[in-house]
DNA sequence: GTGGTCTAGACCACC
DNA sequence: GTGGTCTAGACCACT
């Protein structure tokens, strides 16, 4: 359910984060659902519980996740996701559309894949 | 025309080498246009030319520029850059697209945002 | 009247008493008014009538609110407030008065927030 | 230059991520300023490098201070400082200041703290 | 020397 | 059982 690579150059509770976030993001983790505890999560990918331990404070204080000591660990919904997260994104998404364009994408496709995950009509 | 913050966490090399993407990206270095010589961009950055010299070699070596022994450095054209650069882009496209939907930002932004860089037609 | 949110990191007796605080400061429960019963209370917020009690007996205890027994429990006026709590405050009112001034935040506009508060003429 | 106390409730590196947040604040530690280093901090204070270390990291995520890697920890000026912290703090000030003019004390006080603060001309 | 990451293992409070 | 904190000690990369 998640993949670390340690031949990659990110730090290990960062691969975790960025894993559980995704997993927030595309459902798999549905909005108030229990995440994995910490001991657990830290015993099936071989890792020390610290580490995860890390992981889930630094999502929780992005507003991704809450928890509450003694119950477990739950998903939150999107509406308390940080302020500046959604402005640095919007920043990486012009950059990130302003190159692909320069590289002759053109504007279509990127609208299309955008429609695509917004379950717009076209 | 570049600026360095050396309180980013990103090694210099770095942060000259997206500097220069950006300005070749938006069009503030033309295509075929020279870029500056590694040694006057080191001086009026006040850093060793080595530095530069990395972020020249590694964006030669992902097809945004090149360099003619004795003439300098000149911004390619869009079509000669590396393929893994734009699949990679796309990749990061959908996935900071499927974050910024998931944090309620509209299809329709987003539309807008690439729309207004493509220069398109509603 | 009174907002419970699972997801804070403080303990449930502890938000109901802030939550009452609040309501006896802003006047929304005037001086001498009766407070809800504890059982009521709980009943309404559907938790432990203890709970509630607990955040009571902190309350009494700073001042705030006075039970009699038999009878119920009533707002108290402000002067019979616990001495130490203020100076608690005008602590708390010093220093985040520095931060918001190191954070650029103008005298001016601290004082425009007192002020409008006060219902003071400048 | 910075006091644990080992009977508060708050957790160890809180108490010095709070002591070095006001010592940034007041000045004792000047902007682009060097502070201690991690394993010096730790052992004058006979704690943990760890625990400084989490301190540091949460200061630094805060925008208070930044770190580069083999040359130590430095304090930043107040314009990168995270704008939720600012709102934050700007919401405690207006609950601070409403609770003290309930509790009689006047808006001319208040006031006057600021002003003494802020350094302006009555 | 510096910050940054990770592990192993312990203890606490809460449920 | 759960999350949260802390220690001791190790290793890495960078200056």
């Amino acid at each position: 359910m998640l993949q670390l690579d340690y031949r990659d150059a990110r730090p290990i509770y960062e691969q975790v984060k960025e894993g559980l976030r995704r997993m927030v993001i595309v459902g798999a983790i549905a909005q108030g659902e229990q995440l994995p505890s910490v001991r657990n999560l830290a015993r099936s990918l071989a890792i020390n519980p610290n580490t995860i331990q890390r992981a889930y404070d630094s999502l929780e204080n992005e507003g991704y996740i809450y928890s509450q000591p003694g119950r477990g660990t739950f998903a939150c919904s999107p509406e308390g996701v940080d302020e500046g997260r959604k402005e640095g994104l919007l920043t990486q998404f012009d950059q990130v559309t302003t190159e692909l364009l320069y590289l002759q994408v053109s504007p279509e496709v990127l609208i299309g894949r955008v429609q695509e995950k917004g379950g717009m009509q076209i």
